[in-house]
RNA sequence: GGGCGAAUGGCGGAACUGGUAGACGCGUUGGACUCAAAAUCCAAUAGUAGUAAUACUGUGAGAGUUCGAUUCUCUCUUUGCCCA
């Protein structure tokens, strides 16, 4: 018996795809269309197990979609520009570009031999001028409908990369790649309004029916809605100082308002200039990073100023203010007022510079109440607060205060985001020019469009420190219309070249445009997005923000919406390996018997530590190389194997053994296969199995629901049953066109998962090319037997076959003459009986 | 500290809308084939008791609703992710 030779048959089939351009989309107005997405990778050299999840899944989508009968656009490209193709190209002393579009084409073939059914005539990488030219249009375009601008701003600073870091590439203070702490510093920054959508990006959410619910509940709180108001404070001490407003959501604790807190960078701190003591304080300050975290973890600070602030509710009541470093300059208005006894923040600022404590709130039914070293931040009623005492907190409390400050002319209701503006700026030299230059006064202006694009220099010096296109000073240097300009050295954030490529996609080659409105009016939205969880916030806001800006006041524009559908898969682990010295260890580097006790390969008589299952990665070694196992056991076998173990929301842990089976399993299914051929050939004749069609038409319905629920782990488990199924009915005598028309669905239903196998599958069936996803016959479904589940006082005690839609009184009837119930209800009588149609009886008895 | 999940055999995991818990796979055990091994095939496999039929227990712990709870409600424990 031959065994399958995927090798020869995967190879067949690659190729057969790939002249005939069997995955080439077009707009077809007439027909629905269907926009599968999966993120695109970065070229980092190879491609890694979580590829191979993300795309197979995805997979397996389009192609059950394409049989459905959809236009589907399933395209692929890269995510190309960023920092480690800078730091690879300085370490092996290559140019970025070179290192970037090797790692494509060695990526780009191993893709290619998973099998994946990708439109690659629309492949697009971000890091091409052909690309990157249309981003920078959409930035000029940004910045005449005032979407973009440029602000100084303190940044989080690598002193090791030298460069700026978006808030989430900074992990505990630290920088997520050097690891170093981050330092503030001020420097001129471009920015998206992103902020100016907030509103519409948290509406927008309601209508996304199709995304997992944790990810909207992330995207909610990263916008960060709140209700609150604004309250001007009376200054004393200075006679130029007359206001300093605040932004609060508990005006309702005003009562207990012991100082208040102001940014460094205040409007008020000029009056501090030229105090050595500020500057020493607001130097302290700037070690402080500028997450959220890191200034609530560090430990609170303070410059007492001599001024002191009313508080608008009682004016007799006056407290100090502070700078203090736990206090941002841009949410609200870079002031805090400050209620110890009802913010942990406050109290510890409270208790270290010994700081009034008026507890406001009290939890009700309680007497004895006290604030010590912990603040009370419950329900609960006012108290200590004059008029407003024995309001209930907090909804009554905050809305009654609200409209008492609002009728006094003493704060103003507002509604404020947390979500603050996206800084574009990264001075580093692998990215997309910003096409701006500027004059002598230092005034930007925009590069004209017949110049763009804007093309990085190629040949660069990688070893300076810092960005090396300042010190190119012929590439920096430009003259627009005889005037000398000097360009804008740094580059876009490449979550802004990921923000929009799904639109490229849809038009890939146009020329005169980022993409054709016609064809994303056909194309958009991305009807299922598939991708890691670590892109729930950023990505996935910024692509919804540019939405919202390209279409902003253009009429064109369908959807603003990118991803309709969204599902996050989970990651591919491992086990981690340590030797006695406390070095990973790759898991072909070690060996082991019986699963449990690990060795080493080159020294058995090293026993191996066993770590925790952790995601894989390049830094604990636990990766496991999809070339080598496509090339030992097929592309196939692979796609079996990382979808059976884990539903695909979840993560999966890989199993040397659970590869294994997989690849046994398609051996087995190709001898079952072979079977199957040489009993249709044979000239059986003999009568319809009404099993088989039952079975088949069953199977059908399972796998079809399965696959609208991503349940693809269930699938596979599927279709082990069928294999179970089939090798012991094909040994009965069975017609032989009843047998190959059964047998033809079966296959179409392998085919997503495993479309080498059963492309060759159905080719030596000999039944033409075309392939659609088999309909179930509903009425089949319906049984005319059932197994009728027997409880006695909701206990199993038997199990009957009995013809569906069965009456309860026949039924009971029938428990009569089952021995097993007869005895138990020998001198008992029944109180009750519940009776499910087709499913189960339950008699209640005395 | 807050938000959102999760917890089922030795392991990964199934279970429709509250209705047979443990599908399917791995592993393990026994057997067949073989000089032997690998591969392959067959059988068993939640636990306890029993030769067996069978009985009892059992979905992190405890309570509740219900004729009936892995599924719904409450409390707790452990754990994961995100935010602070």
């Amino acid at each position: 018996m031959s065994r399958y030779n995927f090798k020869t048959i995967e190879k067949k089939w690659q190729i057969y795809w790939e002249e005939k351009k069997f995955f080439k989309t077009k707009v077809e107005k007439n027909k629905k269309k269907f926009y599968c997405l999966e993120m695109f990778p970065y070229p980092s050299g190879k491609i890694h197990m979580g590829h191979v999840r993300n795309y197979t899944i995805g997979d397996v989508l389009a192609r059950f979609k394409i049989m459905q009968g959809y236009n589907v656009l399933h395209p692929m490209g890269w995510d190309s520009f960023g920092m480690p193709a800078e730091n690879a190209a300085r370490e092996n002393n290559l140019d970025p570009k070179s290192w970037t579009e090797s790692n494509i084409s060695t990526m780009k073939s191993q893709l290619k031999k998973l099998g994946l059914s990708i439109d690659w005539d629309r492949e697009i990488s971000t890091c091409s001028p052909e690309y990157y030219k249309h981003q920078q249009k959409f930035f000029l375009e940004l910045f005449d409908k005032g979407l973009v601008f440029r602000k100084e701003n303190y940044v989080n600073w690598d002193p090791i990369e030298q460069t700026v870091l978006a808030n989430e590439q900074v992990i505990d203070g630290k920088g997520w790649r050097s690891g170093v702490t981050v330092e503030r510093k001020k420097l001129n920054q471009w920015f998206f309004n992103i902020s100016k959508f907030s509103e519409d990006l948290l509406k927008g959410l309601n209508q996304l029916d199709n995304w997992p619910n944790k990810v909207k509940i992330m995207q909610k709180n990263w916008i960060g809605k709140s209700f609150g108001c604004e309250i001007d404070f009376k200054i004393e001490g200075n006679n130029s100082i007359d206001k300093i407003k605040c932004y609060t959501t508990r005006p309702d604790t005003l009562f207990g308002f012991s100082f208040l807190a102001l940014s460094v960078d205040h409007p008020i701190s000029k009056f501090y200039e030229n105090n050595d003591e500020f500057i020493k304080f607001k130097k302290e300050c700037s070690k402080t990073g500028t997450t959220e975290e890191s200034i609530a973890s560090a430990e609170k600070m303070g410059f007492k100023t001599n001024l002191l602030a009313i508080n608008p509710l009682n004016k007799k009541i006056k407290v100090p203010v502070f700078f203090a470093n736990f206090v941002l300059m841009d949410y609200g208005f870079g002031a805090v007022f400050g209620c110890p006894a009802h913010d942990q923040r406050d109290l510890d600022f409270a208790i270290k510079y010994d700081l009034k404590v008026t507890p406001v709130v009290k939890p009700e039914n309680v007497k004895d109440f006290k604030i010590e070293k912990e603040a009370y931040t419950g329900p609960g009623i006012i108290i200590n607060s004059d008029f407003l005492n024995n309001l209930k907190v907090p909804d009554e409390s905050i809305k009654q205060t609200i409209d008492y400050l609002e009728k006094n002319n003493l704060g103003k209701k507002k509604i404020n985001y947390r979500l603050k503006d996206w800084g574009i700026s990264r001075q580093r030299y692998w990215g997309c020019p910003i096409p701006i230059a500027y004059d002598e006064n230092n005034k930007p202006i925009k590069i004209p469009l017949k110049d763009l694009p804007v093309k990085l220099p190629e040949k660069i010096d990688l070893n300076s420190k810092g960005n090396p296109l300042d010190f190119n000073e012929k590439w920096k240097n430009i003259s627009i219309n005889g005037k000398n300009y000097v360009r804008e050295t740094d580059t876009l954030d490449t979550f802004v070249d990921s923000s929009w490529y799904f639109l490229r996609f849809c038009s890939p080659k146009e020329i005169n445009y980022g993409f054709n409105q016609e064809e994303i009016n056909y194309w958009m939205p991305v009807d299922q997005y598939i991708g890691g969880v670590e892109h729930a916030i950023l990505h996935l806001l910024y692509s919804r923000f540019f939405m919202q800006a390209l279409s902003f006041k253009n009429d064109k524009f369908n959807e603003t919406e990118p991803f309709k559908g969204l599902f996050t898969q989970g990651m591919v682990c491992h086990e981690t390996y340590k030797d006695k010295n406390n070095n990973w260890l790759s898991p072909n580097q070690v060996y082991s018997e019986d699963g449990k006790n690990f060795y080493k390969k080159n020294d058995p008589s090293e026993k191996i530590i066993v770590g925790a299952n952790e995601s894989m990665s390049k830094s604990k070694k636990n990766t496991i190389d999809p070339e080598m196992i496509i090339e030992n056991f097929g592309a196939d076998a692979v796609r079996i194997f990382i979808l059976s173990d884990s539903p695909p929301e979840k993560d999966v842990q890989w199993s040397d053994q659970g590869m294994l089976a997989s690849y046994k399993f398609l051996q087995k299914l190709w001898a079952l296969h072979l079977k199957i051929i040489e009993k249709i050939n044979s000239n059986e004749d003999t009568k319809n199995s009404e099993k088989l069609d039952k079975f088949t038409n069953r199977l059908i319905d399972k796998v079809t629901k399965n696959l609208n629920n991503f349940h693809y782990n269930v699938i596979i488990a599927n279709f082990y049953e069928m294999y179970n199924f089939l090798i012991k009915e094909v040994e009965k005598p069975i017609d032989k066109k009843n047998l190959k028309n059964n047998y033809k669905k079966i296959l179409f239903l392998l085919s997503p998962f495993i479309p080498h196998f059963s492309s060759e599958c159905l080719e030596n069936l000999n039944e033409g090319k075309s392939i659609n996803w088999p309909e179930v016959n509903e009425s089949e479904l319906i049984e005319d037997v059932f197994k009728c589940v027997v409880q006695i006082n909701g206990k199993k005690r038997a199990i009957i076959d009995a013809k569906i839609n069965i009456t309860e009184k026949e039924m009971l009837e029938q428990i009569k003459n089952n021995s097993s119930i007869k005895k138990i209800m020998t001198n008992k009588t029944i109180k009750k009986t519940i009776f499910i149609p087709n499913r189960l009886i339950n008699l209640i008895i005395i």
